[in-house]
DNA sequence: ACCACTGGTTTGAACGATCAAACCGAGGCC
DNA sequence: GGCCTCGGTTTGATCGTTCAAACCAGTGGT
């Protein structure tokens, strides 16, 4: 009690920037300088400062600081209900690994939801006005997605996991496709799969897929004809199936070729809710079918099924490295290295019986 | 162009409340008033403004919002890790609902992540001094559980999704487990799954789930046997299996039960993951074996299977209401019936081959 | 005439942070 | 001495909203 500077009521509301100011013996500023700029402030009155500040307990106001600074360190993400098949969980993971992330840079990440793309868009449009909101992820990027380009359209920072797919119709502009993504390599995946089975005895791997149309359905099927090419393998003797991602689908399809002449003793699948479909075809049938499936889902591993893993943490981490790039130069020209293709890893597992 | 006002610049800003004044020839308590009580405010003045409101699109800034107003409008949820099995997409739907039902009360869900209970309480923490949330979500409810009474403490509103399950050790204050929490009926799903196998001419159905100590596994083990005892099942005639969470164990001890003599012609199951083993355990048995699995996961319909759907949409909107009427009333003691159990829905599906 | 009251509106202040400019003592330079 | 620079600090203004009080004309009671 050297000065008659009684320190005020701290008992009701939470510190705030003049509460610890008044503890320190200084002005609101040089605690904002301590914390934001320490540089800037004298050793010993930092030192005085931040003992203030573990003191009271202090935390700055997200809402103050965001009117001030019109910066949220908020990201936006669209909920999508995965719907059928099993393959859900691989959204599921990347947006905890998302949210990780996000929070090792000190941002949250709020949700919402949406029926199509228009409301999707109305979704960003509210939150950008509303909250704020410094940029959006987006997911499950499809041919003709008008999402970026209204993004694009008014600068707003965001980023994608998934590759832009070329559209059909318009022929993409050079400047749309020109956003940030971050992607993981599907070709790479089933080609990896494919060799596997190719070195441990098998002919000629089967591929399951999905019907054409779909970009990632595609590069999935690229890999597996590729180490076909590779190894030489003639058209004649290659089996590629095609039905909707469906597990009964699936097992259907997988059936009828198991009962036709030349069936195949391994087969590389899309995606782990065929594959499923397969192995149950293929137990059905008594027949000894080796499965790959694809995102290495939790049922994968608990049925000890070979499938290739998606490094979705490493996805989610450049995701928001780019967003946050994005956000912190303004708007001022994507960086450099904006977009991203990572290699999945095959895990093998010995299926029993 | 009347009288020589000419409307500000409003190239570069978002609309304001300020801006909206001017526009309308108002002040801007008189735009707040007309949006946040129309009582207060005369018609044809209403109708000005509401006007000026469509005209310049404006939407009020939630941050300075908040900042005056001491209230977020946001709910936090800590995102878990639903590793093994694939009744992960049950909480997966759940978030799914809970935002939705959110954004319907104008308020927004923020997500973050944890390692273990203490972290999950620092979250809390962190979100509620620097973005002041409103109030939490918490899922996975287990016996012991700090958080709740953590955040009691403190007079946070918060609702759980899942029952307080009683503790061992305390015995549990009866202040303590006075929380608002939304849950489903596990022993009517079980019981129900269990009655329409009897009624479908099984004899004796056997149950497959947990290892004893989860109050989760207790209650649906408890409604398989309130209903054996209804129909008079006789003790010895009754199997009981109980393995962990994961597809695998569930195969294995099915299999053995298979072989044993007295083998069982039907199995309620805890959840979709065991489910699926039994199935497994029954195709490569060649045995008949009807399954019902538990949560309605995208697998038990892909694969054609019974399962017991628990009402997620219908939960998320009760915790909704219940944290909104919290936050509402300031604390001031929590609504009347704050505790909902709901009934979950057997779906009957006849499983293919 | 005076007062109380009412419906509708405006004005002032505050929430808690940051930006920008002002300030101030200590040197250094001419 | 006068003037400029410089590190460190303070003061003023601002972001956009809401609460609280003031204001103001009109009405009716006494």
């Amino acid at each position: 009690m050297d000065t008659g500077d009684v320190p005020s009521e701290v008992l009701p509301g939470r510190a705030t920037l003049v509460s610890v100011a008044e503890a320190a013996g200084v002005s609101r500023q040089t605690v904002s300088n301590a914390l934001r700029a320490p540089g800037k402030v004298a050793p010993d009155t930092l030192e005085r400062v931040l003992a203030a500040v573990e003191e009271l307990g202090y935390r700055p106001s997200l809402a103050a600081r965001q009117l001030r600074t019109r910066r949220s360190r908020t990201l936006g993400l669209r909920l999508e209900h995965w719907g059928g098949g099993i393959s859900g969980s691989v959204l599921d993971r990347f947006l905890h690994a998302l949210v990780d992330e996000a929070q090792d840079r000190e941002h949250r990440v709020v949700l919402f939801t949406a029926d199509d793309d228009a409301g999707e868009v109305a979704g960003y449009d509210e939150l950008l006005t509303t909250a704020q909101v410094d940029g959006f992820v987006l997911t499950s990027t499809h041919a003709g997605d008008g999402r970026t380009a209204w993004l694009a359209g008014r600068g707003v920072p965001f980023a994608t996991f998934g590759r832009p797919w070329p559209d059909d119709d318009a022929p993409a502009g050079p400047a749309e496709a020109a956003h940030c993504w971050v992607d993981v390599d599907g070709a790479a995946g089933t080609r990896a799969a494919t060799e596997h089975l190719l070195a441990t005895g098998h002919r000629a791997p089967a591929f399951l897929g999905w019907p054409a149309g779909s970009g990632t359905g595609e590069d999935r099927r690229r890999g597996w004809a590729e180490a076909l090419d590779a190894a030489g393998v003639p058209a004649r003797e290659r089996r590629e199936l095609a039905v909707p991602e469906s597990t009964a689908a699936a097992a259907s399809a997988v059936a009828a070729a198991l009962e036709a002449p030349g069936a195949p003793s391994a087969v590389v699948c899309a995606s782990d809710t065929l594959a499923l479909g397969a192995r149950g075809a293929a137990a059905r049938h008594r027949a000894a079918l080796e499965v790959v499936g694809f995102d290495d889902t939790p049922v994968a591993a608990a049925i000890g099924m070979s499938s290739v893993a998606q490094p979705l943490a490493e996805a989610a981490h450049l995701v928001v490295d780019l967003l946050v790039a994005q956000v912190e130069t303004g708007g001022a020209g994507p960086p450099q290295t904006c977009q991203h293709l990572l290699a999945p890893r095959l895990v093998v597992r010995s299926s029993p019986a």
